[in-house]
DNA sequence: ATAACTGCAAAACATTTGCTCACAC
DNA sequence: GTGTGAGCAAATGTTTTGCAGTTAT
């Protein structure tokens, strides 16, 4: 069942791709296929390179200029988020829908990242928007920490 | 007063700066002294370039390395914060303490930038951290958003 | 057919660094 | 005097782009 999950999961992401991508006038590409495959597998948080590395293991002609592009792509298409985790390049990850909204912990020691969820949070940001006058359209956070020791 | 209050200001952060660097065995130089009443007067968030022109303004010699490399200095030391705005740049901006510690609502429409502080969520960011078992030493948000149209 | 897409290499940016000289202490 | 800091220019790392050829529709 957990297979089954997954397989839906993979055909559920490369549907809605082809779906966007047709209702915008735009190609379903081999590259963007492998792609779209590469993003579908990945669990964490890959930058540009990483999702390159992944992706010519699957095609090795793919080049990284296409990696930049279809992320740029992919992003208006809401597929997948771009993030910064405080050193210089962009990560990203998949976006299945609103559902899997989620922030970033990471621990400054390790680079390890921790994603989480909270409600309250969700709330307070977009009450907070709302008091300034706006409508919330995005938004950035992360935690920065160093695992807490135990007192003895 | 408001005049004498600025004025302390001023003073104030200069002489913060300038007993850091003695602090840790630091030079006071011109470029320090002339960067450090820049960001003194800056109430915005500018980025390196901006900085640069502005030191430019009042001593051409400055490189922008010498921008860089006090901006590091300096965020090390306290004095700055630096900022992402999701454009490729840092910006920095004066920390005069941790009492005017604060977040940013970015147009997204206009590139305009609000500050707000938020005790509630300073307080949730704090627990949120402290359950997922880590302390707390750094965090982003930014809230991105369009201004609400009032309802006619 | 033809417009969108790609790879490649070069360009564009922001930022960092090596080197040599200057200056604060 | 001595070591820290500066300017300059070259290097770096990431992301973008021009161009000429390729491919999906």
């Amino acid at each position: 069942m957990v297979v089954e999950d997954e397989a839906v999961g993979e055909a559920g992401v490369l549907s809605r791709i082809e779906a966007l991508c047709a209702e915008k006038g735009l190609r379903m590409t081999e590259p963007r296929r492998v792609i779209a495959r590469v993003l579908s597998d990945s669990e964490d948080h890959p930058d540009a390179e990483e999702l390159y590395d992944r992706v010519k293991a699957i095609d090795s002609s793919i080049s990284l200029a296409t990696i930049y592009r279809t992320m740029k792509l992919f992003e208006e298409m809401s597929i997948v988020s771009k993030r910064d985790f405080g050193d210089g390049r962009a990560r990203y990850e998949r976006k299945s829908g609103p559902e899997d909204h989620h922030h970033h912990m990471i621990d400054v020691e390790s680079g390890e990242v921790i994603e989480f969820y909270n409600q309250e949070l969700e709330d307070l940001k977009k009450r907070i928007a709302h008091d300034l006058g706006f409508e919330l359209v995005d938004h950035h956070l992360e935690l920065f920490g160093v695992r807490r020791k135990k007192k003895h």
